[in-house]
DNA sequence: CGTTCAATGTAAGCGCCGCTTACACGAGTA
DNA sequence: TACTCGTGTAAGCGGCGCTTACATTGAACG
């Protein structure tokens, strides 16, 4: 009777004390066993709300997902008196800054145990929110004459691979300094790169 | 008697069988158990030959930096002839088309779960050496007075977090082709830009 | 040539894991 | 009140990384 028979909210509390793994030690050291030990739950019952590991990895990534566009969005907003293609740069060091912060939940998202496209709508619908920052902003960067050299296709590519390439850069240790300001740093220099270019095609 | 007691060169079986599997199906559903069964060994034998399973991972690693460096060098050595900026962009395509072409062996390098820096010396020196082709590359378009408006440095870092970008995107599934066909003209088209801005610095 | 010994194999076992199956509970509903 | 269905438990399967104690060997050495 001190405890219930039935938890209440274990689906919720699975999703956060999974959330709380990942973040601090990496989705590799996910163990449902230890989720449910830590819910005070035996440890068949995860698999009542979760079809597997890869299904609670899932949500992870799915509340990966909204705080990542929940931060560019900020950004995009805070930025919004600012010229167009000073407007792309902030987004893109926003990009590496939330890679930087939260590491292990960026290779999450994005690594090769990241789950698959297709398998939960939920995340497919999140992912696709946050991948259209980055676009939108070109897009208008575009508009108002800048970058016009190359299509909207080409400018996507070309500023995703430099900012989700720093990001990647700074996860695998290969940047300079490995805190969050050198990763932000780099970033500036990067995407001042390529504001650079950008304004040259004016 | 039909197998002798004693292998012979199991390590070196265990390494070629584990460079398999990780090329094959990735370095998480690497077993070391799995990997003694093939070699017609006990489950305990590998532990005379790797302190434990990150071990071999390093190992593995070690052999496709080896493969990756030789790539590049051959690459450089085929564009010996080129103009010096065509030659940083045939490096960068290089860079790309080994991580297309071997995505498990390049996320192990790379990634997370990578050997990280000061464990294995070997390991270590041949990071190093592969890691070199891209700045000596960018030294020679400088020299010939190309992309002098950035330090070397600078250039090296968007350089490298163009290709490893390109590299990344792909590997994420979040370029638009997934064949390696497909991310080789993903970094024609990216290292082409980085050209075009280099050339116009002359 | 015979001994010795360090390297390299085996066997067994520990605690962990993901996942499944059969059963127990209990809140909402007819 | 009785039933049912969602959610929990208990127990168990096979696989894993890794360790310990013991077996076998080839090679070095007196």
């Amino acid at each position: 009777m001190s405890t219930p028979y039935h938890h209440g909210s274990l689906r919720d509390a699975l999703v956060d004390a999974a959330t709380q793994v990942v973040t601090e030690t990496g989705s590799e050291s996910l163990s449902l066993r230890a989720l449910a030990r830590r819910a005070g739950v035996s440890s068949g019952a995860p698999y009542r709300h979760f079809t597997d590991r890869d299904a609670v990895l899932c949500a992870v990534a799915t509340n990966g997902f909204r705080r990542f566009d929940a931060a560019l969005a900020n950004t995009d907003e805070q930025s919004a008196t600012l010229p167009p293609v000073e407007r792309v740069e902030q987004l893109g060091v926003a990009y590496v800054r939330f890679a930087a912060e939260e590491p292990n939940l960026f290779r999450l998202m994005f690594g090769p145990l990241a789950p698959r496209v297709g398998v939960d709508a939920e995340l497919d619908e999140v992912r696709r929110r946050a991948g259209a920052h980055l676009p939108r902003a070109l897009t208008r960067a575009q508009a108002a004459g800048f970058g016009t050299d190359s299509s909207l296709e080409e400018l996507v590519e070309l500023a995703w691979a430099l900012v989700h390439g720093v990001a990647a850069l700074h996860l695998d240790g290969l940047a300079g300094s490995s805190d969050v300001a050198g990763a932000e740093q780099l970033a500036r220099r990067v995407t001042g790169q390529l504001g650079r270019l950008m304004r040259s095609d004016k």
